[in-house]
DNA sequence: TCGTTAATGCAAATTATTTGCAATAAGGGG
DNA sequence: CCCCTTATTGCAAATAATTTGCATTAACGA
């Protein structure tokens, strides 16, 4: 195990949900996750853990997983989810069209920027998405 | 038929494409729809003008239209494609989480910002996407 | 330790989208 | 205006991503 997942047991009693061997798998090989991988990814990368845990199991562990908070689900220009932990702040994400790579930003000034749209438009924010898409400029 | 379709015919003739009758179809569905239609919701407007159009069919076409830019494709929270038609100043949208309903407004200082931090990090901004969700504001 | 009930594995079902292929139709040339 | 070449279409089958039904298994509070 790369490290502790941060919080699978508190969330999941909260919710009342058990704790289960998979779910400790799929919690660790997000929590040791430097990337953002999508669904087949983390259930590779669970399978070498128990090579018996089902692709069902990962799809609907993540849900729940995002359901009590734990992750976050993304999908970048239509393609298939990808997974990352919720943890620290709220940030948004560039993508590099070079090779797909993910960097995470954030900005006060666009998130203000975001709520007062929302609040001119007469509504009242939930949730938002925030993604740039460029190539590495040439110096 | 609507309303004409501008640049269909001029925008296939650009790029050596043949002006069929069910592009020309496919190209009045979008014309005159006043919403963000998905491909299953144009194809069922298609087929009303003309009952044996395929969803293939629409697919294809789609696709050749946001080729030639005569077409804009969204997907929005990892759900299907929707269409806008390319015209007018570009925009950005904000979803009405109680009904689906899409709501378009640009902010001059939103774009200057996402351009800013795309330099910031040493990228060339080549596309972005920002989506608000929200509900409506109880008075 | 036991019993209740959530969770799992597997296969089948969905949904969105793409593709192979034979039949059809645009549209430039004669 | 007719022909011929070749893009385009329709249809069915193929993919991909994700969900679901159901019988079996395993958590965990009593």
């Amino acid at each position: 195990m790369t490290q502790k997942s941060p919080g699978l047991v508190e969330l999941c009693k909260a919710k009342g949900r058990r704790i289960t061997g998979q779910r400790k798998i799929i919690a660790d090989v997000i929590s040791s996750a430097h990337d953002h991988p999508d669904v087949p990814e983390i259930h590779r990368r669970a399978m070498r853990k128990d090579e018996k845990i089902s692709l069902s199991t990962v799809y609907r562990t993540l849900k729940i997983f995002a359901e009590i908070g734990l992750i976050e689900q993304h999908s970048f220009e239509g393609g298939p989810f990808r997974v990352e932990r919720a943890e620290g702040p709220h940030h948004d994400h560039l993508i590099d069209t070079t090779n797909g790579r993910v960097i995470e930003f954030r900005s006060e000034e666009i998130e203000r920027l975001q709520t007062e749209i929302a609040e001119k438009l007469g509504y009242e924010l939930t949730g938002h998405r925030l993604e740039l898409y460029g190539r590495p400029k040439a110096k």
